[in-house]
DNA sequence: GAAACCACCTGTTTG
DNA sequence: CCAAACAGGTGGTTT
């Protein structure tokens, strides 16, 4: 059957693309209208059906699911009093230019996530291709012909074009399981529409952004899929007819990006799409109409096409982590394309080579020519190589992925320092690092500046290795850090400990609330920190255990919350905490053991929590804090800085330092009784409760 | 800055909801229309905008993004020659009838996704809200209406609603990371608009299902959430004038589920609203009109918001996993409405009661009534004893984890009875042991009946050790041997083993159905027991293993059970019955361990599994036997009595004793060839599957 | 596909 | 002494 075939290829196609089989259908069809501006012309209108598809990702074991809409455009096209041409090049600007703001730019690409390639192979009734016309329904017209399937219930109905039809009977509802081994979860597989003679109109071949990145298809350009030639075979149905294909190169920010764009003719359809790489992505987006409309609105099609091809390559957000490449209906083209596709990439993974595909395999019209030199480079699949990976900073080069690479030279030695989203970032960790492994180098991608100027200070408190880990964590911390130096010069270093007078309007108090020296499981692959009971109920804050309510069903408390501390270096820690009721035992889950990793914290280390609080003229905040050294001391954890219950610990004294341990009155932290009235009463007066 | 505040907020909710911050925008409209279908009317055309909004959900180290169609209906309806009334009850069943296959449903209800609430606090210019005309485009209109801003690049135009303005300076491009944490990769937050006072059109608070378990809104009903005038505090912005709300009823599957439905006017425009829970997920859909169109309209508005909201409900995929609560924009009453909402939350979760919101708070009208009584309780949230752990029972006492305990003294020594869930049950334990330990003491918690004036001579069956045991397993093994024991006075031993006939109408009947010889690992500290699969599925209850199909929504199977078995002490025995995916197998976990305990039982013993079934009088009760010996025999498994495949074996006989073993012929029962004709016949006529 | 995460489960220890 | 707490596990699910 066509249905099973083709699922098959998908799930050959997806094993060499990415181990992923996919499915896809479109259950559901809504008549949509929206409207297109370009710069040329007037806005424009253009009607078709909005599809929903439905995508079950199944990974091998982890199946997914995730759902698209596709807008089927319609041949109905509504100029505006049109103007002429738009040219080509006037497309290369999505990006911001003088006028267009960046923030522009984001909020312009944001629309363009639903705009997806989609073709109808069967031209539409004529009824649906014709204007609605709102004041007499023309759902009625839709409702009434035979011609579309209907699904309907209270309030809402659905429709299915006319040739389709329901190829999966109630009983194989879970087809779709089977193909994917026993050791996937069966799925509800639910509906799969196909025209009369089996096949599909809209085939949907996704994968995820981070699986193409391990397939020939980490292409940076177009480019790198071949010539333009080459690359027809994947994105031009087979049986169609060139009119036109050509590369374009629009300028960007770090030079041009080339784009092929074919124009091609197919069962009376004329169709424009532009395909361009991005990211590892591969993008087509088009748009169709019959031909008799084309010479009126060949230009606003061609124009759409590659706008939409552009939106959504400059759509900012992996949102769907999903490519998609339409095709068309007839089956044995489909598959030839498809394998066509897949033979490609194969012998690229499998021989790395490039060009292998034989000019006389596609089923393309030949009049395929490279209109525009494309600096088409038959080495481009050389590491970073090629159109200069360097950077004007020093330190920085660019990386495959399109992020920045930060690194440094010491001794001869590479430290590789991260990959940053922007140059600047990397040029900022570089001269971060430099401070620290390259002390005399007076060479700096920035000058200094009043933050700046404090780094080496700060850095002198971290090993080598703590500050790299700073510095590829990012520089939000140093933020904080910033706070925190600025504070430490604006306040004394305060030793009286117990004077909790002396932080007056501006300062950091923190009151340890407790501590736990860890057990071999806490650091162990459990992934999870006991708190001890007493403390948990003491200063954190309620997770269901029974205690709740029964009475009343469904009214259970939550039974975890996302706690937030943050350590001495104000980096930030969140952790889940719950209750298990199995064990009666509160714990840490979540986020726990990335704790232990970073901090390479090992059984019977000493983990403490505070509570902090931190005055600036008005305002009070407040924060929780968690610290651990990795103890050692003997393991005896008596000698540890246990007690100070109700006593401020200037976090400036501590930075970077393990604790002060025994030059304070240290008490066993259990024995409740011996605290000192005083102590009692400030856990009176100062102590609060945690997220209260 | 209002962004920043909102965040904030926000935050703050997540904390306390569910832990997860959450930002949302909507950065693009479009024009779409759409029809929707009734039971009681022909389609009718909806127009309105469709906003793409854009979700972060940021887990503490795993960011992840959503996205959201929000229709946000204009007040163009063209109704078709109208009805009248659609009977709210229509709505109740999207579900599949004898009508609608279950195919069907899946794709019906595939349709609701994209539906939610949204509403235009300002009215849309008018010629917005008129009919589109596509011969003459209104795009026009609204490309030229000052209005609207306007964002629009090659090809398309993007169109905020006028009185938004862009809030986020580009620099702060990254602004959400830094609540997130610096693990959290920083994000382009992209886009915010608000109105010119700093607000927001539409805000979105979402959170995960799984999230919303733990917080009040686990509520399976809306009542949960409190009263109808309380819930009015949640979901109808301030501001408003209500004109109507009242709970609807609507009969479905397992009885009645109850709505929401508000009916307000707030600027000018007239919204009905409906809001439900269902399975944990707070949902409203609604819709909104100009109050002149109301008169007209009216009555599809209140039908179209009921309808979105029972679509909504009953979509059946989780795709999204989220709720949405849509607020209007004037940032006050929306941080007023908010904070409520947090401080409700705030409120039950540190004072545990439920009826903390002054009616004063919020900023909407009084008319709130509960047209239909809710049988809501101010107290549902208190615990269950009130303050004290003592009970009314004798020798029970509340527990810390909300359970119940009982205990005894005798000769000053404290006996621990265990914890039971009710009071009643502990108290039941209580009377029991006092039996055993206080034989003197003739105060019970409840008096002598006919079935518990027997437990005195069971007793005396078994040591202190072997009573207490029983006494903490629970009562229902009580029930049994009390059944038992009525069988042990109306029928006369009998020990012909053999003779199948003597058990005529009254009487116990034991079939082997299978036995086991112990592994070493089923004795180790694997803690389970393996069953033979041919066995387990001959025998057991279904249990999930990969075989079962899912693919009814709601239908999942159960992936464990507890099986019930009985000793020839009619001790009872439970243990949970699984299947384990990782090693395929079939497995008793929990129970099996304190079983081989008990039982002292070695590798190499084997273990014997039964039907049995009780006759009396007419009725027939049927349980489930498992046995062991020590085997020991040599280890060859021979010389048990495996065999009786069809032998009934007097209970009475083995109460209190252990096994007569040896009397017996012994097959080895893995021999299946072995069994003689007549056993197979047997077990043909005889052979009931277990748990039917 | 591995690792983390999650909700259980249990035997030991101990106040 | 023993119930609670918890150190140390498990299988299954999510990321």
């Amino acid at each position: 059957m066509a249905a099973t075939s083709r699922l098959a290829l998908l799930y050959i196609a997806s094993f060499y693309f990415s181990s992923v089989p996919i499915n896809s259908f479109c259950p559901c069809y809504m008549r949509v209208e929206f409207y297109i501006k370009d710069k040329v012309s007037q806005p424009w209108k253009i009607e078709g059906y909005l599809g929903l598809f439905m995508i079950f990702h199944d990974y091998t074991y982890y199946p997914k699911k995730l759902m698209l809409m596709a807008l089927l455009l319609s041949s109905s096209l509504h100029p505006p009093t049109s103007p002429l041409n738009p040219k080509l090049n006037s497309l290369s600007t999505p990006l911001p230019n003088a006028v267009v703001t960046k923030r522009q730019l984001i909020i312009n690409t944001t629309t363009s996530f639903s705009i997806i390639f989609g073709v109808q192979q069967n031209p539409v009734p004529q009824c649906l291709a014709q204007p609605s016309n709102p004041s007499k329904p023309s759902v009625l017209n839709i409702a009434n012909t035979k011609a579309w399937f209907q699904f309907y219930g209270d309030g809402f109905a659905i429709r299915v074009p006319p040739e389709f039809e329901d190829i999966m009977e109630p009983e194989d509802f879970n087809a779709g399981a089977s193909l994917y081994g026993d050791k996937a979860k069966p799925r509800p597989f639910a509906a799969r529409f196909a025209s009369t003679d089996g096949s599909e109109v809209l085939s949907v071949v996704i994968r995820p952004t981070n699986q193409l990145k391990i397939t020939f298809l980490e292409a940076q350009d177009i480019t790198d899929l071949g010539s333009i030639k080459d690359a027809a075979k994947i994105f031009v149905p087979g049986g169609a007819t060139l009119y036109n294909a050509r590369t374009i190169k629009i300028k960007e920010d770090e030079g041009f990006k080339t784009y092929y764009f074919y124009e091609f003719g197919r069962d009376e359809q004329h169709i424009a799409i532009m395909a361009a790489v991005n990211g590892g992505k591969a993008i087509i987006a088009g748009t169709t109409a019959p031909q008799s409309k084309w010479d009126d609105d060949g230009v606003k099609l061609r124009s759409a096409a590659i706008s939409l091809t552009a939106l959504h390559l400059f759509w900012p957000y992996d949102l769907l982590n999903v490519n998609l490449i339409a095709h068309w209906v007839d089956e044995t083209s489909w598959k030839q394309s498809l394998e066509n596709f897949i033979g490609h990439s194969r012998n690229i993974m499998e021989e790395e080579i490039l060009s292998v595909i034989s000019s006389g395999e596609a089923n393309t019209n030949s009049d395929v020519s490279d209109s525009i030199s494309t600096t088409h480079q038959a080495n481009k699949r050389q590491r970073c190589g090629g159109k200069g990976n360097s950077s004007q900073f020093k330190g920085v080069m660019r990386q495959k992925n399109g992020q920045w690479g930060a690194q440094l030279y010491t001794n001869h030695t590479r430290i590789w320092l991260g990959t940053f989203k922007t140059e600047i970032d990397a040029a900022v960790a570089y001269d971060s690092a430099a401070i620290k492994f390259r002390p005399g180098d007076t060479h700096r991608n920035f000058p200094w500046n009043e933050i700046t100027i404090e780094e080496p200070k700060l850095l002198n408190h971290y090993s080598a290795e703590a500050a790299l880990s700073m510095i590829r964590d990012g520089s939000s911390q140093y933020k904080f850090m910033d706070f925190i130096k600025a504070r430490s010069r604006s306040i004394k270093p305060n030793i009286a400990l117990n004077s909790m007078e002396t932080y007056s309007n501006e300062g950091l108090i923190c009151k340890q609330l407790f501590q736990k020296e860890l057990t071999p499981s806490d650091v162990g692959k459990l992934n999870r920190l006991v708190i001890p009971k007493k403390y948990a109920v003491k200063y954190f804050p309620p997770v269901s255990w029974t205690e709740k309510e029964n009475a009343d069903i469904g009214d259970r408390k939550t039974n975890h919350v996302e706690l937030v501390f943050y350590d001495k270096f104000m980096r930030i820690w969140k952790f889940r905490y719950c209750y298990w009721n199995s064990s009666q035992s509160f714990v840490f889950t979540r986020g726990w053991n990335r704790f232990l990793k970073e901090k390479e914290l090992k059984a019977n280390a000493v983990v403490s929590f505070f509570v902090c609080e931190c005055r600036k003229e008005n305002e009070v905040q407040r924060f929780c804090m968690i610290d651990a050294n990795k103890s050692g001391n003997g393991g005896t954890f008596m000698a540890v800085n246990t007690v100070h219950v109700g006593i401020e610990v200037d976090l400036q004294l501590r930075l970077g330092h393990y604790y002060p341990i025994g030059d304070e009155k240290h008490v066993q932290e259990e024995q409740g009784s011996m605290v000192t009235a005083k102590q009692k009463q400030d856990d009176k007066t100062e102590g609060f409760k945690l997220f209260g």
